[in-house]
DNA sequence: CTGAAAGCGCTTACAG
DNA sequence: CTGAAAGCGCTTACAG
């Protein structure tokens, strides 16, 4: 006890500092050793020792550092899925299954939603630097190459879920656009529709959107086909552009100036399901029955498919698959194995529902 | 060069082996140190070793152990967020609000859906140990109590932002429910509706739901208050309670054999906005017109209430200020100061919308 | 059953 | 401008 340098703060026990397996070891007089064992559950240590342990650990409110276990074991064993800034919307499902994927991989999923963020994508990207994350799955942002500088800098792989970017920067996943709205028109064609509308979201260059487009004009383009296969003539009027409004908007305008030229289409198929919800109230307000003169058809089969009147015929994406498959390419990536830049596209599912039907007028 | 042991292991420059700082500063015939200088873009270090430095760690593709960085510096400072297992719904916002709080107190926020996980919430709050967190945010979930152990057995503080809970573990962030029915209620009864229908799910003991149903009640409360308020008699009949039942569910049965017995509201207050989708198209399909005949109302403003026709009047819950007072609590007890485990409810807003309305038959 | 020691990969005073 | 060394808080062979 003598002569010991005053090597101990004042603020020793202080707040500030944090109670380490140190402190817990010298309170309980035997060594950090033990204490590790003793808190780790390890046989090899006294059942007395071990109650005694825990119960200092407790009373001293000790708390094991993650960064040094992390650093001592070797890593977190954690991805990132970075989801869009466009609310909620049909990827929803895609996360859920990415993350039981991840999950039975044993890996964490970390969630950065780009919204809630001051910069926007930048910020988000940038603070996986400081995440413990070992590779990223960007769902359908609009920058795919500023993610991939982000990566590259960082050194982690990454897998996009996207069918908006005609550059590709990662290995993507899509689904089949083309085949599924070529599916849902033929459908529509089925049931004897012949005017067939076709709405698509107005690509404003430069602005903040849908990307390249690449899915709407996919999605158009399987709209042609079936118009074709079918031998139907394709009537331009009936290709609509719609500006991009907020989901509160109530009607579609540029429906209605359609309708008061005289147009009138006995189908509507809209390029994703968001944009159902004002047509169908757009049709209802000025008493066009659906299905039974108008049938209308969306893209996606996301929650607004069925929270529409009546409820949305739709093309189904394969979720489940799509977020599957990315854990599993992203995965692989992080083994070791990166996967080749090219775009991996999985099969859609016609879901009829009743905003189209046998019921006509 | 001469009888060095062969410490060197076969596997040194093998992929298996993470590139470190070391191997760069030997790759680059300088200390550590000036390899860290460089990377950091410190002052004190000659911009040619800093390019000579930056070029080497690239082509090693070296890249910075969060952990021992992490370990180095301190921490992470992130928080938690667990979101519900009954898909992205009405607390949407909340996370974007919670998002912006937190980054602008510069910490991350890590978001862990329940429903992705292989065990549900007990895995995700197991999970919460290894994972570099200071604290929790959960959202509505049902078993306040498990999470309240798996917090204090980690030791790192909670707030829950959920109104279903009787009994609080946390500092629980609320909307004023009672008051917020009693407003949309009271809307009603200004607009000439004397026989206002209540549907509230139904609550099954012991089956997952919504915990101890408090926000049921309080809007159930809110609704009796308006129509004594007015001087309305309260008809039991009118107080619905109706199944839980996917969201892809066209009808609403109850409300059918409701109108079969011949008890006709002329208005409905839905406990929450979900319902009313299944509630319209039930009244649509009997040719019942929506505000004409009966009105309807709801509560949330979730992404429910716009996308259904017509439109919803509801009920909203102040999102931002919940997520941003749910972060400010947290960061407060993450320094240090506790906050006291109390209810803090948070202002609704009426919302007008089409569904209620003047224009009666 | 227990402890001293090495080492995970960084950063930053400290000393040139 | 640069480098050697200490130390962040753990865990686990290794040696009793």
């Amino acid at each position: 006890m003598i002569g010991i340098p005053v090597k101990e703060h004042e603020w020793s026990l202080a707040m500030t500092h944090r109670v380490t397996l140190r402190d817990v070891s010298k309170a309980a007089g035997v060594g950090m050793a033990t204490v590790s064992r003793a808190l780790a559950d390890h046989p090899d240590v006294s059942a007395e020792t071990r109650d005694r342990v825990r119960a200092i650990a407790l009373q001293l409110g000790y708390r094991p550092s993650v960064a040094a276990r992390a650093l001592r074991n070797g890593g977190f064993r954690a991805i990132s899925v970075i989801v869009p800034d466009d609310g909620w919307g049909w990827w929803e499902p895609v996360v859920h299954s990415a993350f039981q994927a991840a999950s039975s991989a044993g890996f964490q999923v970390l969630v950065h939603p780009i919204a809630g963020t001051d910069g926007g994508l930048a910020a988000v990207v940038e603070g996986l630097e400081n995440m413990p994350t070992e590779g990223v799955i960007v769902i359908s942002v609009r920058d795919q190459q500023a993610v991939r500088e982000a990566c590259d800098r960082i050194g982690i792989p990454g897998v996009a879920i996207d069918d908006s970017s005609l550059e590709l920067r990662f290995p993507t996943i899509s689904p089949t656009n083309r085949i599924g709205a070529g599916d849902v028109v033929a459908h529509l064609v089925r049931q004897g529709r012949r005017r067939i509308a076709f709405l698509r979201p107005w690509l404003v260059e430069g602005l903040p959107g849908w990307g390249d487009g690449l899915f709407i004009r996919e999605r158009e383009q399987g709209y042609r086909d079936a118009l074709s296969a079918a031998g139907l003539p394709i009537d331009e009027r009936l290709i609509l552009d719609v500006a991009q409004r907020p989901e509160t908007e109530v009607y579609c305008e540029e429906l209605n100036q359609l309708l008061d030229a005289g147009v009138v289409p006995d189908a509507i198929f809209c390029a994703f399901d968001g944009l159902a919800a004002p047509v169908l109230r757009t049709l209802s307000s000025r008493r066009i029955r659906v299905p039974a003169e108008v049938a209308v058809a969306g893209f996606d089969d996301e929650r607004a498919a069925v929270l529409v009147s009546p409820q949305l015929t739709t093309v189904r994406q394969p979720f489940d698959e799509m977020g599957r498959a990315a854990v599993a390419l992203l995965l692989q990536a992080v083994e070791g194995t990166p996967a080749p830049i090219m775009r991996h596209e999985f099969g859609t599912t016609l879901v009829e529902r009743a905003s189209t039907g046998l019921e006509r007028a």
